[in-house]
RNA sequence: GUCCCGGUAGCUCAGCUGGAUAGAGCGUUCGCCUCCUAAGCGGAAGGUCGGCGGUUCGAAUCCGCCCCGGGACGCCA
């Protein structure tokens, strides 16, 4: 409907203003229903370029406007918007409109949009996901299916950082508490990996090999702390030396028993979350495969890379870094930014026509050195896009539910899903900007009140489920099906319902601007506002064995076309449509 | 210090490719169930849109400077 008024207002400009190269115009829709339904700014924007009065011009515009019986009125008003107000006709064309497209009604044809992936959570595995991949993976879900909505041919994929340094700290603290079930004493350095899933992974690989990688500890291991400064390097020491004590079939084994289990516990949990993805890629297999070196030396061919001080850096500066970067340290090893080098690239020659990153906000340093090393390749940068999400605090009683990572124990996703719900945790994580903090309040969250906006929206849905069974009842035997006429929705006059319909009709606008702004936040906005619509309405007026007769079949439809349009809605966010509550 | 993100009602936040009287929820307050789910609805009070300049017919929105808050600045990932 946008663009039909878009398409009239525009022929009647170039009639008003033939030799002027014509600005964009916009067409809104009213915020107060008195204005009408749409709004032009057209004559405010050329009253200048033509030298005439915005109400002047305005008035020429109206008088050259093409008939539409979509239109029922034009008005000029305020300083010079026009007004447009919707036939009954196309205002009700919408309701059937919606249920003629049933789970298609907001979305635009497959295929007609870019090819895109959508890249998020990929937390290293190296520990069960937290609250803040949560909202990561709550947002990346939703951004790719709104994205899908919009017409978008969209991939969703995990980047598994299972090769690196964090894995190999991860394979020795199973190690070492896998020696301390065998009945040695290893010190166990206080950064590795100190969470309890850690001694549960080491029992299970027990139960499995027994006794297999008990081999007698020497005498540094068992040595009080090191400094603070030399923890890195200790770190270090302790991996070389498990990896030739166990050599590098067994050192495998273990590597593999603390990623195998992390990431079959990250993948159920996503699962349970509603979150799906087309593809894990794997780190290791890029370097496996000589991505990483082929990467390395174009880079190096084309003159970006230089020695310093042991270290093989990358001249990120001249494309706009805050310095350069290293991509193979010291001692040999490639950093993670050396496998993100060969990934982005990679993802790139894959053919989309963008890639997005779902990144939590505190890399937002990384961003340039990607680009850089992307632009350096030959890429266009701009292909590759980054949303940055920012953490959630959780909020419990008032007070901040501190988590903490030091320990170990922080509020993992899990446990977050089990005490509020799949549901209500997927809408909280979305219902703010991503980019913004978020407080999560659980208590409102779990609160079965009109104040949590999920319920708020699932009452919606199911309270129409109860008129329909309701309807069943007095109609036994008959199956409900909507009117083919539009005549026989036009008892629906009420401002409530009128108001509703409104509602139904921006829906599409509202994904294609969710999806442009990479915004899911909106749909949760809307589904807010079309479910107030939906209250306002039910609680003034009746549906069922209403006169005159047409009035019920009316008001019926027009509830299924909202039933539609919201389990549309929270079909987008993952929230479940509940037909009782 | 450099860079990024914020500052809108008592609280949490929408609105930001400029548009009409700045919105929502919570909280406060006054009402509404003999009636399809009160997990709901209606009314009231509550604002210098951090500050000062600028651009514009028009600025919460764009630009500049300043103030305040948070974050990032590793041969970590």
């Amino acid at each position: 409907m946008k663009t039909i008024l878009a398409d009239l207002i525009l022929s009647a400009a170039r009639a008003v203003a033939p030799d002027v190269l014509l600005p964009p115009l916009s067409i809104d829709r009213c915020r107060d229903p008195r204005h009408g339904d749409f709004a032009s700014n057209a004559a405010l924007v050329l009253a200048k370029l033509v030298g005439r009065s915005p109400r002047g011009v305005a008035e020429a515009l109206v008088a050259l406007l093409p008939a539409d019986d979509r239109v029922a009125r034009v008005e000029i008003a305020g300083p010079g918007f026009i007004n447009f107000t919707l036939s009954a006709g196309a205002t009700l064309g919408t309701v059937l409109a919606v249920l003629q497209s049933g789970h298609g009604y907001g979305r635009s044809p497959a295929g007609s949009g870019a090819r895109l992936q959508v890249e998020f959570v990929s937390a290293n595995p190296t520990g069960p996901l937290h609250i803040g991949h949560g909202r990561g993976a709550a947002y990346g879900a939703a951004l790719a299916d709104v994205l899908e909505a919009a017409g978008h041919q969209v991939d969703r994929e995990y980047y598994v950082n299972d090769a690196g340094r964090q894995m190999d700290i991860l394979a020795l603290s199973v190690w070492l508490r896998y020696l301390a079930l065998g009945g040695q004493n290893p010190t166990f350095p206080p950064n590795a990996y100190q969470g309890s899933y850690v001694s549960d992974i080491a029992r299970s690989l027990r139960e499995r090999e027994r006794e297999r990688f008990d081999v007698p500890v020497c005498g540094t291991l068992l040595e009080a702390p090191v400094p603070d400064d030399e923890r890195e390097e200790y770190l270090d020491a302790l991996i070389e030396h498990a990896r030739m004590s166990l050599g590098s079939a067994g050192w495998r084994i273990v590597h593999a028993a603390g990623l195998d289990t992390i990431l079959d516990d990250i993948r159920a949990d996503l699962h349970e979350f509603g979150v799906e993805f087309q593809s894990w890629f794997s780190e290791r297999s890029l370097t496996d495969s000589g991505a990483v070196d082929r990467a390395i030396e174009r880079l190096e061919a084309s003159g970006h890379l230089y020695r310093k001080e042991g270290a093989l850096w990358f001249r990120s500066s001249i494309f706009g870094d805050e310095k350069d970067r290293v991509v193979e340290r010291e001692n040999g090893q490639r950093t993670y930014f050396a496998s993100d080098i060969a990934y982005h690239a990679q993802k790139l020659e894959r053919g989309y026509d963008r890639v997005i990153d779902v990144w939590g906000a505190d890399h937002h340093g990384y961003i340039p050195r990607v680009k850089a090393a992307l632009t350096a390749l030959g890429f266009d940068a701009e292909r590759l896009e980054i949303q940055l999400v920012q953490f959630a605090t959780l909020y419990r009683g008032g007070q901040r539910a501190q988590m903490s990572t030091r320990s170990g124990e922080f509020v993992t996703l899990r446990e977050l899903r089990e005490e509020v719900g799949n549901d209500a945790a997927r809408y909280f994580y979305v219902m703010r900007r991503s980019d913004q903090h978020l407080d999560f309040d659980l208590d409102l969250a779990t609160s079965q009140s009109s104040d949590n906006p999920v319920y708020y929206a699932q009452y919606a849905y199911a309270r129409i489920c109860s008129v329909f069974r309701q309807w069943q009842e007095a109609n036994p035997g008959l199956a409900w099906s909507p009117p083919a006429q539009l005549e026989a929705l036009s008892p629906l006059v009420e401002p409530e319902e009128l108001a509703l319909i409104t509602e139904l009709a921006r829906y599409p606008e509202v994904v294609a601007s969710a999806a442009r702004a990479r915004e899911p936040h909106q749909i949760a906005n809307f589904l807010r506002e079309a479910s107030a619509a939906l209250h306002a309405w039910y609680n003034n007026h009746k549906f069922l064995g209403v006169s005159p007769d047409g009035l019920e079949v009316a008001r019926l439809t027009l509830a299924a076309a909202t039933r539609q349009v919201l389990a549309n809605a929270l079909h987008l966010l993952g929230v479940g449509t509940p037909e009782r509550m």
